[in-house]
RNA sequence: GCUCCGUUCGUCUAGAGGUUAGGACCCAAGAUUUUCAUUCUUGUAACAGGGGUUCGAUUCCCCUACGGAGUACCA
C-alpha cells in the first residue's frame, strides 16, 4: 500500500512570512490535497537568537487568510505533537548521541572565533575553508583529542558542538521531483554542525529528525535548500532511515522584478508592492510594511496570482479556486527557473475577482472599509454603489476614494473640462433640468435620461457638451459610471441639491466673463 | 573563487525533434459606450550565442555568455 502523502511547511519565525514562503506553503498545501494527504505546519524556531515576537502569530494568520488550513500544527495539534521545534529539544539530543555512539558524528570544541580566523586565513590564500575529512584532523575535536581530554572538556562543561562525520569521495545522487537527477560530491559536503553549543539542533538535524518522526513523504521547499540536500540524505543514511527518506522537490525562487537576486523582505515598499501577505510592524524598529490583505487584495486573487509564479496547469485556463487547483496541481508542472515578480498580473487577478464577487462575498469587506469613514450607508446602498463602480476599480476599498461622490457632495470639480465646455446656454440647460427634475416623480434612470435628452435637443446642443457639466455637478468628475444611474443612486433630493449648488458655483465663477 | 541550479515575447508562461512558436498581463489600435471603465476584435513582441547529433532542432549533447542559489554553532 502506498504511504499516505504527508508534507510540511516549516517556516522559522525570524520575521514576517514573506510571499515566497506563502507560495511554498501553497504548493505544499495543493500537493497534499491533491493526494488527499496531510498538510503540516511545523515551526522551526531552533535559532533562539533570531526569534521575532509576533512572527509565529503572523504565520498562522497568513495561512488562515490564504485559506491553507494545516491539518496539524502547533495550533491545531495532531498525532505527532509537539510541532514546534523548541518544544522538541530533548528528541534531537537523543539522535545526536545515537550518531555519536555509532561513530557517525563527533564532538568539536573549536570556538566560533577560532573557526572564523581559519576561514579568514584560507580566504587570504584564495581558498575556501571547509570543515571536513581533509581539515578536521588539524582541528580541535574528539577525532584529534585523546579520550581523556575529551572527557575532561565535557566534564568542565566546555562548549562543544556535534558534527556529522562525512567520509569518502563518492557522488551523492538523488531524484528531485522538479529538477530531475542532481548530484553532489561528498568532498564538497562539510561536517555540518548537528547540535549547537546551546543544545539546540541546527536546521539540518531538526529537519531530518522531524520529517522522519512525522512521517513526511515529500519535502517541497525553496531552491536555497538544494545544496544542503546531500547532507540531509547522508543524515538519513547515518540514522538508518534511508528506507523512509522523503522525496525532495526544490522550488524555483521568486526574484526581484529586476531579476537581480531573490525577492527579499527588504524590497518591501521600496518597489511599490507588498512582499508580505499581511501588514507587519517590526517590533524593534517600529517600521511598518504593507500587506496584500491591507492593500485590498482578495485572498482568492492573491492565491490565484501566486500559484502562477512558477507553475501552470498546461492549459489556457487561468482562473482557479483553491479547490480546483488542488485537483490539477502537480509538481511536474513547476517551472525550474526563478520567476521575476510582476505585480501587474496580481492587480488584474484582483480586478477579475472583484467583478465576479457575489453580494455575500463583498459586503463584509465593504462594511469593514466603511468603518474607516464617517459615512452612514445602508448595506443595500453599499452594494448598489459597489455595482456602480466595480468595473472601474482594482480594489474594493477604492469604492470609497474613486467613488467618494456617491457618499458625499463633490469637494472639487474638473475645471479644465468645465472651462472648455462652458457656455451660457449650458447654464440655462442645467437650470431647466434642475427645474424639470424637481417635479419629476418617476425617479428612474431611463426617465431621467429622456428628460435630459429632450432638453438638450430643444436647445440644439450636443449631448457631449452638456453631459460633462451635469456630471461635474453630481460627481465633480468628467467621467464615470452612467450618470442617470448615479442620479438614481443619489436620490432626487440630493441630485437636485447638487445641481443647484453647482449652478451657483458656475454663476459665481463665470458671471464676470459674460 | 568553488559547487550546484537555471536561460522561450518587457513580465508570467505553453511547447517535451517536423507548430504560421500558443495563451495571459502590459502596451497600442479599432468597435460598443453621452464620458470613463467594462466587454469584444486586432496588432506589436521571444527560442542568449556558438558548436555538434539528426533528413530535420526551441526541443537531445557539449562549450561560452549571462542570471540565480549555496558556501555559518541562520534558516
Amino acid at each position: 500500500m502506498e504511504k499516505k502523502v504527508r508534507v510540511r511547511f516549516a517556516p522559522s519565525p525570524t520575521g514576517p512570512l514573506h510571499i515566497g514562503g506563502v507560495r511554498t506553503a501553497l504548493y505544499n498545501y495543493l500537493f497534499a490535497k491533491h493526494y488527499n494527504g496531510d498538510f503540516i505546519l511545523r515551526i522551526e524556531d531552533t535559532d533562539q537568537t533570531r526569534l521575532v515576537p509576533g512572527a509565529e502569530e503572523f504565520i498562522y494568520d497568513s495561512l488562515k487568510w490564504c485559506g491553507f488550513e494545516p491539518d496539524e500544527s502547533p495550533l491545531h495539534g495532531g498525532p505527532y505533537a509537539p510541532y514546534k521545534q523548541s518544544d522538541r529539544k530533548p528528541i534531537y539530543k537523543t539522535y545526536a548521541e545515537q550518531l555519536l555512539n555509532s561513530g557517525k558524528a563527533y564532538y568539536a570544541f573549536d570556538t566560533p572565533e577560532e573557526l572564523e580566523n581559519i576561514r579568514k586565513n584560507f580566504e587570504a590564500e584564495g581558498k575556501t575553508f571547509i570543515y571536513n575529512q581533509e581539515t578536521r584532523l588539524n582541528l580541535n575535536n574528539s577525532l584529534t583529542l585523546s579520550n581523556e581530554e575529551v572527557q575532561k572538556k565535557l566534564q568542565n562543561h566546555e562548549n562543544y558542538v556535534i558534527r556529522l562525520k562525512i567520509d569518502g569521495n563518492e557522488d551523492i545522487e538523488f531524484q528531485d521531483l522538479i529538477r530531475g537527477d542532481v548530484k553532489f560530491n561528498k568532498l564538497q559536503v562539510d561536517d555540518k554542525v548537528l547540535l549547537k553549543s546551546d543544545g539546540m539542533p541546527t536546521y539540518h538535524l531538526a529537519n531530518v529528525v522531524d520529517d522522519f518522526l512525522m512521517k513526511i513523504t515529500h519535502v517541497i521547499r525553496g531552491e536555497e535548500w538544494l545544496p544542503s540536500t546531500p547532507l540531509h540524505i547522508l543524515l538519513y543514511q547515518a540514522l538508518g532511515w534511508e528506507e523512509d527518506m522523503p522525496k525532495f522537490s526544490h522550488l524555483p525562487l521568486l526574484l526581484k522584478p529586476s531579476g537581480k537576486g531573490k525577492l527579499s523582505k527588504r524590497d518591501g515598499d521600496q518597489l511599490g508592492f507588498p512582499v508580505f501577505p499581511l501588514s507587519w510592524k517590526d517590533p524593534k524598529t517600529g517600521e511598518k510594511s504593507s500587506g496584500y490583505r491591507e492593500e485590498g487584495y482578495l485572498p482568492e486573487a492573491f492565491v490565484n496570482f501566486l500559484v502562477f509564479q512558477g507553475w501552470n496547469p498546461g492549459t489556457e485556463q487561468e482562473i482557479f479556486s483553491l479547490q480546483e487547483l488542488s485537483k490539477i496541481f502537480s509538481l511536474e508542472k513547476v517551472h525550474k527557473a526563478g520567476a521575476k515578480f510582476d505585480i501587474k498580473k496580481a492587480v488584474w487577478f484582483n480586478e477579475h475577482y472583484l467583478r465576479c464577487a457575489s453580494h455575500e462575498r463583498i459586503l463584509p469587506l465593504l462594511k469593514e472599509e466603511l468603518k474607516k469613514t464617517d459615512w452612514l450607508v445602508s448595506d443595500e446602498n453599499l452594494l448598489k454603489a459597489f455595482f456602480l463602480m466595480k468595473n472601474r476599480i482594482s480594489f474594493h476599498k477604492e469604492l470609497f476614494t474613486k467613488g467618494k461622490f456617491l457618499f458625499q457632495e463633490p469637494d472639487h470639480f474638473d475645471w479644465n473640462t468645465i472651462e472648455k465646455k462652458f457656455h451660457p446656454n449650458i447654464l440655462s440647460i442645467l437650470t431647466k433640468i434642475h427645474d424639470k427634475w424637481s417635479i419629476q416623480n418617476e425617479w428612474k434612470s431611463e426617465i431621467l435620461e429622456i428628460d435630459f435628452k429632450e432638453l438638450v435637443e430643444n436647445f440644439q446642443e450636443k449631448l457631449g457638451n452638456v453631459l460633462p457639466l451635469l456630471r461635474n455637478a453630481l460627481t465633480g468628475e468628467s467621467s464615470g459610471p452612467n450618470l442617470f444611474e448615479i442620479a438614481v443612486f443619489l436620490g432626487k433630493f440630493e441630485t437636485i441639491k447638487r445641481i443647484f449648488s453647482f449652478i451657483e458655483t458656475l454663476n459665481q465663477k463665470f458671471t464676470y466673463k459674460y
